[in-house]
RNA sequence: GGGCCCGUAGCUCAAUUGGCAGAGCAACGGCCUUUUAAGCCGUGGGUUGAAGGUUCGAUUCCUUCCGGGCUCACCA
């Protein structure tokens, strides 16, 4: 550690630790000198219920928090992963020498603490641990944010997630709820009759989404992979092979910008059933939305933004078309050419980029005008055909195809198709789609001919869906930028 | 990548029109045996993100760079 440039509280730190040593306490043993007996949680309860009476030792462990020294006797308060407790020391209790050299000089706030003592009620009602003896375990070199205002700064807090953990209670149930609702998912799929699979991350050839993968290279194959950017034509394959309903979560890899709503690495969820189709996804979807609030919300109603969401099925359908037409005044069906669109858009003050194609027109008309005001759950069907290559035509319409997306609080939180299994469609919108991006974008998809073959065997008549985990987890938590649900959200390194 | 905003002590934040860089918490020394944002007395702690420029004088104004936030673009 020779260029470590330590600042005045990480010298004094280290001093106190070399004095710990001089005295013959190890700052970091191997093992804790007597077993836990007890959470902070459990130590509370159990006193509350009256298990643990006046005078019963009990041991603690826990990160020393707060301190209140008032010269013979200290107020402090530990805290484990079950929560806070109160402990009291006496000197008279546990002697003059440790009370003075090692627990008023050279035990600090963040220091982890073993501990024996009796529980008790204080003169204020605050249910404590009156401590006989106690030990340090692991010394802290850093001193903590303020006990207070905890950790802000946005920066340290992504940087150094483990401080914004330890400094901020809330943090860490964010992170509590996401994992519930990952829990609740499986739950609610494998309940289902859904075998969860795994399908590659590193692929051959990239596909099922409009995304800039991330590079690498198998160096003994002299092969170049790419990380997936969904799952999708993976899990279909295996409906080709007999699976009726499968399901993966994992991570999706997108070489894009960031932004409140993307992380280059993202959590994403996709399920597959066979002999259905998007309308039985809306409902299956519903279900298990009420499945995940029931869970972590307890109950239907969430906020969101400030907004009270009520996620009682069945949600509101509405056309791409009829949406846009509401807000707008404009039926995209009356401008079947691109130009006329773009000037019936620019008629109502939107600046359409100008090499787009019809279907990107209207996305974009969409997302501008319709998609911030879907706060309640909503269900957006029947998408343009241009910009939806792996969906089903609707028969009555060829233009349009059986496809829906989902909001809830203004935020895309998923997308679902009755699944194109005609292999010849499929090889046409795939080369359709690739004209159309080699025009204004490097980023040739290619075809990926096995998926096309797989086709050829057969897929029945299925339901797609796929929902952003983060995003969820945002819904969930109330949080408005995506950093705040990833524990190690991407930031671009420090250099200088 | 574009636009706007931000970066000051370990943490949270001040600093008037360009005029001696401050407070609370934390730290250090002392007093205090039921406190809880404990209290009281005292002390130390700064490359004001970095580099350059203007000026008698820059945390403050200008330029470039680094990092972050919001936003736009991108995201079948």
């Amino acid at each position: 550690m020779d260029e470590l440039e330590l600042n005045e509280q990480q010298l004094i730190r280290r001093d106190k630790a070399a004095e710990l040593r001089g005295l013959g306490v190890d700052p970091y043993p191997a093992r804790l000198p007597w077993q836990r007996t007890h959470t902070a949680a459990e130590a509370i309860a159990a006193y509350e219920r009256g298990d643990l009476p006046e005078g019963q030792p009990i041991t603690l462990v826990g990160r020393l928090l707060t301190l209140r020294l008032m010269g013979k006797a200290a107020f402090a308060h530990i805290e484990d992963g079950s929560g806070r407790i109160q402990i009291y020391v006496k000197r008279d209790v546990v002697g003059e020498t440790f009370y003075n050299t090692v627990f008023k000089r050279l035990i600090d706030l963040g220091d982890f603490v073993a501990l024996t003592g009796a529980m008790f009620t204080t003169r204020t009602g605050e249910i404590t641990c009156q401590v006989t003896e106690m030990a340090l375990i692991s010394k802290t070199m850093n001193p903590l944010p303020d006990k207070w205002h905890g950790l802000k700064d946005t920066e340290t807090r992504y940087r150094q997630r483990y401080v914004d953990l330890l400094a901020n209670t809330e943090v860490r149930a964010v992170f509590r709820t996401r994992a519930r609702i990952i829990a609740a998912i499986r739950r609610y799929l494998d309940g289902n009759g859904f075998l969860e699979v795994e399908t590659p991350v590193l692929q051959p050839i990239y596909g099922g989404a409009a995304a800039r993968p991330f590079t690498t290279f198998h160096n003994q194959l002299g092969q170049e992979l790419f990380l997936r950017i969904s799952f999708e034509l993976y899990l279909k394959r295996l409906l080709v092979g007999g699976y009726e309903r499968v399901y993966e979560i994992g991570r999706d890899f997108r070489n894009e910008g960031i932004s409140f709503k993307h992380n280059p690495e993202f959590t994403q969820l996709e399920f597959y059933e066979a002999y259905t189709d998007y309308h039985s996804m809306m409902r299956r979807v519903e279900e298990m939305l009420v499945a995940i609030a029931r869970e972590v919300a307890g109950g239907l109603a969430i906020t969101y933004g400030g907004h009270e969401i009520d996620l009682t099925p069945p949600w509101r359908r509405i056309t791409m078309r009829d949406a846009i037409r509401e807000t707008t005044g404009i039926d995209y069906t009356n401008y079947p050419d691109v130009a006329a669109l773009a000037e019936a858009m620019r008629a109502i003050g939107h600046q359409p980029e100008p090499r787009s194609s019809r279907g990107k027109l209207i996305d974009s008309l969409f997302s501008t005008h319709v998609e911030p005001a879907l706060i309640q759950p909503t269900f957006i069907i029947d998408y343009p055909i241009e910009i939806s290559p792996l969906a089903k035509k609707k028969a009555a319409d060829p233009t349009t195809v059986e496809r829906f997306e989902y909001f809830i609080g203004g935020l895309e939180l998923g997308n679902a198709f009755s699944e194109l299994n005609d292999p010849d469609d499929q090889r046409a919108r795939f080369v359709a789609l690739r004209e159309v991006l080699a025009d204004d974008d490097e980023n040739i998809h290619p075809l990926d001919e096995d998926f096309l073959n797989a086709l050829s065997y057969g897929l029945p008549p299925t339901g797609g869906f796929g929902t952003g985990i983060d995003r969820l987890t945002m819904l969930f938590t109330d949080r408005s930028s995506i950093r705040e649900v990833i524990l190690f959200p991407h930031l671009r390194s420090v250099t200088g």
